[in-house]
DNA sequence: AGTGAGACTCTTTTT
DNA sequence: GAGTCTCACT
């Protein structure tokens, strides 16, 4: 496969700033891939010193197998291609010092970031939720743009005014802890290498190719991050299209394209209009969807593949049966196409919806992979051993200790807690610090002064020997120790379940294993840097079940950015569900109708819309009305399927024909449909 | 003091 | 349907 011109053009300008105009499926990672390859192979770049950062975990491992494949193991070796979140985790690591942190820095992720605020500002907000979200937003906001808690204070009305106090006593907190929360991560190496120039060249030296993809998903401090990173020289390739634009509620502003080009007169711009990865008829639909926007940079997107099938429509009684119908649908198109699992994909707007299509797959023995979420991290057995991890790491990690202290129970109960708290916020320490404090020893009472004592002495003795001694083996004996696996015998409603929990946490183990232990690829890390990447997600299921897995994909629409199937399901396409409610709410449907756009030009071949009639939202029943992104399709290419009356998952498995009800099923529909 | 059972509330998207 | 909160029981 050769580069078309553009694509030719967008790799062999290398001396410069570069502008790629993208559009979906143009071949932007192909250009990004062979960019690099003709970095290395044709102007004498060393891997170390070029560096390609993306948004996702998801991206940045697609990215870096793609240019394995590309340029062979040997070269591509020192290559950085990474998320800027772990990007700037390496930065913040290694100029530790500068920052005036501990390197047993740990991360916040926003769980802990909520349950520290909510902590912090007891008195003035009493725990109301709205607020308190609204706090975290605005603090988010201030660090995309750059604005520190002593810049804030004293601008704006009560609100504003209790906030940037809030977000002072946050900051010092953190800074108390040891702590950084993800948009720390970002913040501060800009603000480093904005103010240290010898840290700035420093990286300058070290990184002298940067590419970025997905670049209007850059906020503020993103931008300033590269603007420091090319430094005067510049050299460095952004890809981006403003109509795949789908973060602008966490500060990604997309007028960063429009911005580079007065900040760099010299920006060299290249559109790729071309697309080579759906039908022509899946390409008009997307095009003549997003139609309806405006847009920052007109493209004209075409496709030269053949025209292609309609993109079906299906219509289904409830979300039970279109989860059902879905996978109904897929078994009998595998099995009539021969093809394989991996080549269909799922995408919906919310994580929830996926529950109910594991379960149909779970119950028809598919082969899955839900990529995303946090199902897996979101397991109270992983977040309590993370938090053990965390703790080992870092001692004054109060987020992490608040969660396991009693977790199995040790008879440390809230007021046991409380008089800790007391002491820890008088003095100004950690609560770690405060329940090793003598002076508070004394003070106990009853029963919680025996377990902390021995809860704390256990504490230190394991992370002494995490740290310095056999890190695995100290945290093999931390499971032990605690009886975790009894504990969760005792805890789940069966037997099975407490399995499957030990289960994970055995895969959580040898994740840690692996890491510590470093391979080919990845160089071993200390249990700090493992800690810290797993809570960034990073590096989760790396290599291994690539190539041979064969699975349907499940993801959300947002995750779904970069990646392509030659079959997807694009399920919930409903008034409140695909507009989101909210953004209907808020008149910011257009960021929806790039969502629904994202997940339209994902398919390659064959696309299928589910929506139901009926959806149960707490309690409620509703009656959700067509998506107005189906209505704006032009219906000449759509195919509405009738609804069926479909046996329910129960009375299937009952007569033991979950796979040949459905695939009958499909046979007849496929009869009557023509 | 601590524990466990039941009631109650929200669910967009990601690092 | 999971996380948080309340209240009665040990």
């Amino acid at each position: 496969m050769k580069l078309n011109s553009a694509q030719q053009q967008a790799v062999e300008y290398t001396t410069g700033p570069c502008l790629v105009l993208a559009g979906a499926g143009s071949g932007k990672t192909r250009v990004i891939t062979n960019k690099i390859a003709y970095l290395i192979e044709r102007c004498g770049y060393q891997g170390r010193h070029i560096a390609a950062v993306t948004f996702t975990n998801k991206a940045a491992r697609e990215m870096a197998d793609r240019v394995r494949q590309t340029l062979g193991r040997q070269k591509s070796r020192g290559l950085t291609i990474s998320t800027f979140h772990t990007l700037g985790l390496d930065i913040v690591r290694r100029e530790h010092q500068a920052l005036s942190l501990k390197a047993n820095f740990s991360l916040f992720d926003d769980h802990d970031q909520m349950a520290l605020l909510k902590e912090l500002s007891e008195q003035e907000l009493q725990g109301d939720k709205d607020l308190l979200r609204q706090l975290q937003h605005q603090i988010s906001r201030w660090k995309n743009d750059l604005c520190l808690a002593q810049q804030v204070t004293s601008t704006g009305d009560e609100k504003q005014q209790l906030f940037a106090a809030l977000y002072q006593r946050y900051q010092n907190q953190l800074t108390a802890y040891n702590a950084l929360d993800f948009d720390d991560l970002i913040l501060m190496p800009t603000l480093l290498l904005k103010t240290n120039s010898q840290v700035r060249e420093r990286w300058q030296k070290k990184i002298r190719y940067l590419l970025v993809d997905e670049y209007q998903d850059t906020n503020t401090s993103q931008y300033q991050f590269i603007k420091l990173l090319v430094g005067e020289r510049a050299f460095f390739t952004v890809v981006g299209d403003d109509d795949q634009s789908i973060y602008s509620w966490r500060g990604a502003n997309p007028e960063n394209l429009s911005l580079l080009q007065s900040d760099y007169p010299q920006l060299r711009v290249v559109k790729l209009e071309q697309n080579y990865r759906s039908t022509q008829r899946i390409l008009k639909c997307a095009n003549i969807l997003i139609e309806n926007n405006d847009h920052l940079f007109d493209k004209r997107l075409f496709s030269e593949l053949s025209y292609g099938e309609p993109l079906k429509v299906l219509i289904a009684k409830n979300e039970e049966q279109e989860a059902e119908r879905v996978i109904a649908e897929l078994m009998g198109h595998r099995f009539i196409n021969r093809t394989q699992y991996r080549d269909y994909a799922i995408l919906y707007r919310g994580n929830h919806q996926s529950r109910l299509l594991e379960k149909a797959l779970m119950t028809n023995r598919i082969p899955y992979k839900i990529s995303g979420g946090q199902s897996f991290f979101s397991r109270s057995e992983i977040k309590d051993l993370m938090a053990y991890l965390r703790l080992l790491v870092n001692p004054d990690d109060d987020s992490a200790l608040l969660r396991i202290v009693n977790v199995p129970r040790r008879e440390i109960g809230p007021v046991t807690l409380e008089k800790i708290g007391h002491f820890a916020n008088t003095h100004h320490v950690s609560l770690f610090s405060a329940a090793c404090d003598s002076q508070l020893q004394g003070q106990l009472t009853g029963r919680g002064a025996q377990a902390i004592e021995f809860f704390f002495r256990w504490m230190v003795e394991l992370s002494d020997r995490a740290m310095r001694g056999n890190t695995l083996e100290a945290v093999r004996d931390l499971v032990r120790d605690i009886h975790y696996e009894d504990w969760l015998y005792e805890t789940s409603p069966s037997a099975k379940a407490a399995e499957m929990r030990m289960q994970n946490i055995s895969t959580l183990f040898r994740w840690v294993s692996d890491m510590l232990e470093g391979d080919i690829d990845n160089p071993a890390m200390n249990l700090t840097e493992v800690v810290n990447r797993l809570i960034l997600r990073d590096m989760m299921e790396r290599g291994e079940d690539n190539e041979d897995s064969d699975q349907v994909q499940l993801m959300t629409l947002h995750a779904s950015k970069g990646l392509e199937f030659p079959y997807v399901y694009l399920i919930g396409m409903e008034e409140g569900l695909l507009p989101h409610q909210t953004s209907i709410d808020e008149d910011s449907v257009d960021e929806e109708r790039r969502l629904a756009y994202v997940g339209i030009t994902r398919a390659q071949r064959e696309l299928t819309f589910t929506l139901t009639r009926e959806r149960r939202q707490f309690g409620e029943l509703l009656r959700p009305e067509p998506s107005r992104f189906l209505m704006e399709l032009p219906q000449d290419d759509l195919q509405w399927a009738n609804q069926r009356i479909v046996q329910s998952a129960e009375q299937r498995q009952q007569k033991g024909l979950a796979g040949v009800a459905a695939l009958r099923e499909m046979l007849s529909d496929k009869k009557s449909d023509r």
